[in-house]
DNA sequence: CCTAATATATCGGAAGCCAGGATATTGTGC
DNA sequence: GCACAATATCCTGGCTTCCGATATATTAGG
């Protein structure tokens, strides 16, 4: 054991933040809240849930029939959110370190990209 | 194919941005950098650095005998230092997207960590 | 010389991701 | 009412990625 928690776990957790999401919730919730940066798709989207809710940072909520089907909606428990807000700092750092290496090193952009200020 | 880069090609990447390096001076470096948050293993450092290679965002710098064995240092690529510069956009967004979610929703900290200010 | 420590690199099994498919309902045209 | 398309949920099989264990080589200690 190593991985504390895989990327899209990270994308999963997050866009249950803000109440309990289903299915196709949670893949349009990701999109949105990384403006299209992150398409998760519904393949991967289970089988992380599953992981989730053996791991106890997941929750059935509540389950509500939807066009002849059940949707099932899942809820960040406590240690869910305590994982995340971890992860989020984690990732955070981690990119900042990125960032000011390559400040450091010179170039830091791409063709294109606006000046420092 | 979705997934532009892993999590590991990441941190990588990050180590070789100031010099060439060899395989357990990246170990080391992203160790280092990223403050222990990150332990790369020595048994997924090579099947990362082929593929990178093989995507031409790593190259072989030069070898250099060590103790016996030969050392292969590698260095990053312009290819291999556009595509981070994007990748560390792209996380650090997501973090803060993440972050920012938490902080809407209340509670963002977790018992110990001081406040906002 | 034997053992331990250090360092490089590989390999095979486990875990994770996702395209594609199965299933079910609603809506539209005929 | 029926065929077909569109929408939505969820699973499965295969491929990719990760990493524990292992093999090899050198140096240091006893």
């Amino acid at each position: 054991m190593r991985r504390v928690m895989t990327e899209q776990a990270f994308y999963i957790l997050t866009a249950l933040v803000d109440g309990p999401r289903h299915g196709y919730g949670i893949v349009g919730e990701v999109a949105e809240l990384t403006e299209g940066r992150v398409d998760l798709r519904v393949g991967t989207l289970y089988g992380v849930l599953d992981r989730l809710v053996a791991d106890g940072h997941v929750e059935l909520d509540r389950e509500e029939p939807h066009q002849g089907r059940l949707r099932r909606y899942f809820r960040l428990t406590d240690s869910g959110r305590e994982e995340l807000v971890a992860e989020a700092a984690r990732l955070e750092a981690n990119a900042r370190a990125a960032t000011r290496k390559l400040r450091a090193s010179g170039r830091t952009r791409t063709a294109g990209a606006e000046g420092v200020a």
